[in-house]
DNA sequence: CGCCGCCTTGACTCCCTTCAATGCGAGTGG
DNA sequence: CCACTCGCATTGAAGGGAGTCAAGGCGGCG
């Protein structure tokens, strides 16, 4: 899968190379501030949407005022379809953003009228279905110790760049509030998990942004189930 | 979004004509008794199908063995497209099944070779991905109680040919142990759900499978989360 | 310095799970 | 026909894990 994640929208030198081809001087570029939201739920869908540069989330509000964060995308990924004409989801910039916006009409008659760019576009979503139905798994049926050590786990999967995951360092561009929104969970039970890893020297916390994974080994054992409750 | 249902894999009688057309002769019809398995996770990923008729259900199983049923299927959907060439869900039959098999291979080569198709199919992927996670909100933030009244009322929604959807008698093919399975709950929970909802007089129960919306709208007040709670 | 947003920690509550027993209908064989 | 069994469904009691409410702590910035 990892491999697989490395092909498609998320590696998209190439892709991004025949969409840009086919869809020319309709491509702009737009540049979000932290906190700025890029289309909200219920409005219309006209663009598709790929990052530059920074994090973004995506999320549904309940009545109630509760979140679900449905996904992060990060420099790279590609966003924003939906089939419906209007947006189902709400897209806010955590960081400062750049994106690239493509005329959702053009991009998906580009994708289309291309097999390779369909299959390449179909795998993407069928990537995002599997992810979707893990997370899925993980809020339905995991407890909330072993939800926080598989999202540290998959964030160390995906940042690039680095050797050795175990020993890097991480920088959490999110919340508190949005890992919690993520995971189904409250933050305040996202603290104490946090806290209990650390004091179990799992890992180690730099900053409440900043940490490293010290133990690989137990962080994926807690993920499976081993000692993941609180007390 | 019912609409868009109607349309696409879902309603599927263009889609397969073509499909048919395109791939003949290697299209094969399988099959299942009850209980019986179609595919296995893990195993390799050879074929997608089409359910001529009877009830199947998708899941995964953890290793502490507990199940998540990530989708129930009826007549007329398709399903089994992986972008890994392993499966990665197990689908078993719940009642006995009839099924299409188109080969993978061919079946996309088929797809991606016709923009119809294409789009076709994208937006049958773009419905599943919207509904897992709107099933991840579910699962997510709301209580049992919503969760079944959720899910009952998807039910209604579902079942095609009734006039009156809340007026018409359901047959649950799926048993609580699914129903849980697909709710993040247990089976008692949901249990004790529908017997509270039975109390309410918001349901009636002729037997344990089959049941009647008696007051949709109260279903739908509870749903949306008021006196959402069994006591 | 003092405000403000985010994070952390504590105490208590409660919804859901867990464990356990019973009910119930269908199929089977004596 | 009835006794028996077996799987599924229901109900009860008890406990726990995460939520809720509330009070600081910490760092950045005007």
């Amino acid at each position: 899968m990892d491999k697989l994640e490395r092909n498609g929208l998320d590696a998209p030198m190439i892709f991004r190379a025949a969409l840009v081809d086919g869809m020319g001087a309709s491509v702009c570029i737009r540049h979000l501030k932290a906190g700025e939201t890029l289309y909200v739920e219920g409005e219309s869908a006209d663009y598709c949407y790929e990052i530059v540069s920074g994090v973004m989330k995506e999320y549904n509000t309940l009545e109630d005022g509760k979140r679900q964060v449905a996904e992060f995308y990060k420099a790279g990924d590609m966003f924003g379809f939906s089939e419906s004409d209007d947006q189902l989801h709400t897209a806010e910039a955590i960081t400062g953003c750049t994106v690239r916006c493509y005329p959702r009409e053009a991009f998906m008659k580009t994708v289309a009228a291309s097999p390779a760019l369909s299959a390449s576009f179909l795998e993407t979503l069928m990537t995002r279905l599997h992810r979707a139905r893990e997370r899925m798994v993980m809020i339905g049926r995991m407890s909330a110790m072993q939800r926080v050590a598989t999202f540290l786990l998959r964030l160390a999967d995906n940042t690039d760049g680095e050797d050795d995951a175990h020993l890097a360092q991480f920088h959490l561009a999110m919340s508190r509030q949005d890992i919690a929104d993520h995971l189904g969970l409250t933050i305040e039970t996202v603290c104490r998990t946090l806290t209990e890893l650390k004091k179990r020297q799992i890992i180690v916390m730099e900053s409440a942004r900043v940490f490293t994974i010290a133990d690989l080994a137990s962080l994926e054992a807690v993920a499976m189930g081993a000692r993941s409750r609180l007390h």
